[in-house]
DNA sequence: TAGTTGACGACGG
DNA sequence: TCCGTCGCCAACT
């Protein structure tokens, strides 16, 4: 039974570090699918499935939490990020850059 | 079986 | 630098 791309997906997300966020485009080249599309479907499916992924980590590649209207309620991704420390402004981590995270750290 | 959709990203004007 | 357009590819209807 092989894997779907998007456990994968699950795998690696479940790896970004407490306080730190990871962007679509990072994921999907890092486990080559060719398109950062293939991870917000995941993530979308993951939410949807009830599985334990921290999913409110992952951001677009701007910052902007561009998946927080796929959560069950508007306001649930920005009260994940801020009870782990990480602050948002208008939809967008703020200091994105310096929380960013890196598959390659692992 | 074919067309549409989607939690994005790169590129050109 | 900002905005609009196109490409990406798997899942869903």
């Amino acid at each position: 039974m092989k894997k779907h791309y998007y456990e994968q997906v699950y795998e690696l997300v479940k790896e970004i570090p407490f306080g730190r966020v990871c962007t679509y485009g990072i994921i999907a080249d890092y486990l080559s699918l060719g398109s950062a599309r293939m991870v917000g479907y995941a993530l979308n499916k993951c939410n949807s499935l009830g599985k334990e992924v921290p999913a409110h980590r992952v951001v677009n590649r701007q910052g902007y939490l561009s998946g927080r209207n796929a959560f069950d309620a508007p306001g649930m991704m920005k009260a994940l990020l801020n009870a782990e420390g990480i602050k948002v402004k208008k939809d967008t981590v703020v200091d994105f850059k310096k929380l960013l995270w890196y598959p390659e750290e692992l």
